[in-house]
DNA sequence: TTTGAAATACGAAATAAATCGTATAAAAAT
DNA sequence: ATTTTTATACGATTTATTTCGTATTTCAAA
């Protein structure tokens, strides 16, 4: 199944039905207001775009239809992640994780878990 | 200085200023046809907008333009991966670094030079 | 039962991005 | 000198995305 990549407003939809599961449109609605300014049947909108993309799961057998996530976080994490290492990095993983580490963006502990991480890599 | 989001295609052209230093749009063209099939005029179109958002100078003294990224590499990088970190990893450098290193991207040299980058980071 | 609130559907407008055709000017080749 | 090639400029079209207004339906409250 190719991936598709989805738009900036859908992977912020994505983020909550990610995290909350089965939603209403009105429940992501309700949270997506608490960031942004947007009207409600903008949300709608994109949300049906997304059911016919394949991107969500839609229960319509109910008035308030019920939508969940039909791509994985990891798969669609890694996915725009692989896409960023080839157009921004040059293929170089090792260089985007250098950046993401410089600039303090990590604590300490976020540190020591990477080098164990590393350390089971290596075997 | 608030850094711009370059599209896709400009983030191409991008890649090549900061490979080859100056350039005109032929040559960007020429190298930019090895990877995908598009107008001359469209390569100029977009260099052109480029430069009227400043993401490239351009010496137009002579017939034949001449254009140079007006934006570092570097900061371009640590921006788009700002975003991703913020958009797609809620924040999280770490779960992206892990990412990054999953899926046998980095080679063992390229592994040992990050644990050593990681070394010197906890000082 | 009537009214009002809340839901989806649909279409269209606004914005952004990418594409290319044509006109025109300058340089190079003949 | 004339023709051909090579530039840029400009505008128009196409495609994708985001936005929202209006119509219609369904449910709940009065």
């Amino acid at each position: 199944m190719a991936q598709i990549k989805p738009t900036e407003s859908e992977l912020e939809i994505l983020q909550i039905l990610w995290e909350k599961g089965e939603s209403s449109v009105r429940d992501v609605h309700e949270i997506l207001l608490k960031t942004k300014d947007v009207g409600y049947t903008t949300t709608l909108k994109i949300m049906q775009i997304m059911h016919e993309k394949g991107l969500v799961n839609r229960d319509s057998s109910a008035r308030t239809h019920i939508y969940t996530a039909n791509v994985g976080r990891e798969s669609t994490q890694q996915h725009l992640l692989d896409k960023m290492i080839t157009q921004v990095f040059n293929g170089s993983a090792a260089r985007l994780v250098m950046h993401a580490l410089g600039n303090n963006k990590a604590s300490a502990e976020e540190i020591a878990e990477i080098k164990k991480y590393l350390d089971n890599l290596e075997k």
